[in-house]
DNA sequence: TCTGGGGTCCTAGGACCC
DNA sequence: TCTGGGGTCCTAGGACCC
């Protein structure tokens, strides 16, 4: 048995602890950039906002319907997510962080009325770290997202479901004929492994409902779609097929890459950026303990503007498995030099490191004609850690490659935020103040 | 003017092997 | 007319997730 407890409108929610102002109004969280709305407040859904709607398409309602909108602040997120995904933990004996706002709890071996003990989570998870969620509960973890869906859906428009399914919706103690009419009531595509493209060839095929798609086959499946929609039917139909992953294992790949707050043409900016996003990277590489043998970096135009568009990107070898920002950095920026070219006005850019094995399993080599490598490379990787305690405790890029550009430089391409609330919960100077 | 970022898994097809 | 059989590895692209 499974629960899925996920956050409501999880950004929002979190702005709101700390700006109660905000409960009861549209608000919608922005991208990285002020792009797109990617979290809306229940009144946000009401106006027609959609998931990813542009910002300049929607702005317009700040002033005709009160609609507020945040530039996203991620640090206050994460934060608030630990302490969420801790007191969630308390719903059973295992526990698998699914993303910032959702965890699967394993409820094997828990006692007692699963519904009720889920309800007293929910609303300490209200009362101590002041963020709504839904819980789900079924025997498989596809089912739970779905009762999770239910649990929600119930909740914001009264008359959808039955009214005790809201907040938490507990599949696996509805009875049979119950639990088929909440199924037939929900379209197909709420389905988790049902996207846009499934979907569509599923309501070509006069399957519409969640109870039309259990309904189905497995091997009726398999043969007109594939092992992965099989493997959803399976779970609709309680089988479970997709276990709970309490140890996540280590990143096959990293990227960072980011949209410019303005477009840039000139090299030398591309290559600030590119250095930075390189030295990003190689941070998360080291938190994981992995080396990475390849670095992709990659330079685009925007296809959303009808300029002239070039759009490339180049794997760049290294002679040896790395994790030191300074080879990750050279070799980011040498692929650069080799897909750049002037006269184009670039939108966004990227590196990924690739090909990533555990540090304690690279191949050991015999250097000729490099002197010192041998000697130095443990000298290296203490350098590498002592820049990052010195980053995590004073703030990022405290220390940095010089290719990242001088401390006040303006960066052209950095990112635009014109509406971030404060790091409230991780930073001293920006900590919330009581007033009597 | 203005459109996010970071991942995973599966499959088909090509290259190559004996 | 007709052109083996069986396998591995790699990559690109598609689909999905939040």
């Amino acid at each position: 048995m499974y629960a899925l407890v996920d956050g409501n409108n999880f950004y929002v929610s979190c702005e709101r602890v700390f700006r109660p102002s905000l409960q009861g109004r549209a608000v919608v969280v922005l991208s990285n950039n002020d792009g797109c709305a990617i979290a809306r407040s229940n009144e946000a859904k009401e106006l027609g906002i959609k998931m990813g709607a542009p910002w300049f398409q929607i702005k317009h309602l700040e002033d005709e319907a009160g609609l507020v909108a945040l530039s996203a602040n991620f640090t206050l997120y994460g934060d608030m997510s630990d302490r969420m995904m801790s007191l969630a933990a308390g719903l059973g004996p295992t526990q698998e962080v699914y993303s910032i706002d959702e965890s699967f709890i394993g409820l094997d071996g828990v006692r007692g009325d699963l519904t009720e003990r889920a309800r007293k989570i929910r609303a300490r998870i209200n009362q101590w770290v002041g963020l709504p969620c839904g819980i789900g509960i079924a025997p498989t973890k596809t089912l739970a997202k779905l009762a999770n869906h239910i649990a929600k859906t119930a909740e914001r428009k009264p008359g959808s479901y039955p009214p005790d399914l809201a907040q938490v919706c507990n599949l696996a103690a509805l009875p049979t004929s119950d639990l088929d009419a909440v199924l037939a009531a929900t379209d197909v595509g709420e389905v988790w492994g049902v996207g846009p493209r499934i979907g569509k060839q599923l309501k070509a095929a006069g399957i519409h409902s969640v109870l039309d798609l259990r309904q189905l086959s497995a091997s009726t499946v398999r043969a007109n779609w594939s092992v992965v929609l099989e493997r959803t039917v399976r779970e609709l139909q309680g089988q479970p097929c997709i276990g709970l992953d309490d140890a996540p294992s280590a990143k096959q790949q990293i990227a960072c890459t980011r949209s410019f707050g303005q477009a840039v043409t000139d090299e030398l900016p591309l290559i600030e950026a590119v250095s930075e996003f390189a030295s990003r990277a190689a941070f998360k590489l080291r938190k994981q303990s992995s080396l990475a043998s390849e670095v992709l970096v990659f330079v685009r135009t925007s296809p959303f503007r009808d300029t002239p568009q070039y759009n490339r990107s180049i794997v760049v070898p290294l002679v040896r498995p790395t994790a030191n920002t300074s080879e990750l950095t050279a070799a980011a920026v040498q692929g650069l030099q080799h897909i750049y070219k002037p006269g184009f006005q670039f939108a966004k850019a990227g590196v990924m490191l690739l090909d990533l094995i555990p540090n304690n399993q690279h191949q050991a080599e015999l250097v000729f004609n490099e002197p010192g490598v041998g000697v130095c490379s443990e000298g290296r990787e203490r350098l590498m850690s002592a820049v990052d305690m010195i980053n995590e405790r004073f703030g990022r890029s405290t220390v940095h490659v010089a290719s990242t550009g001088a401390e006040r430089s303006v960066k052209e391409w950095a990112m635009k935020q014109e509406r971030r609330t404060p790091a409230y919960t991780t930073s001293w100077s920006q900590v919330a103040v009581a007033r009597a």
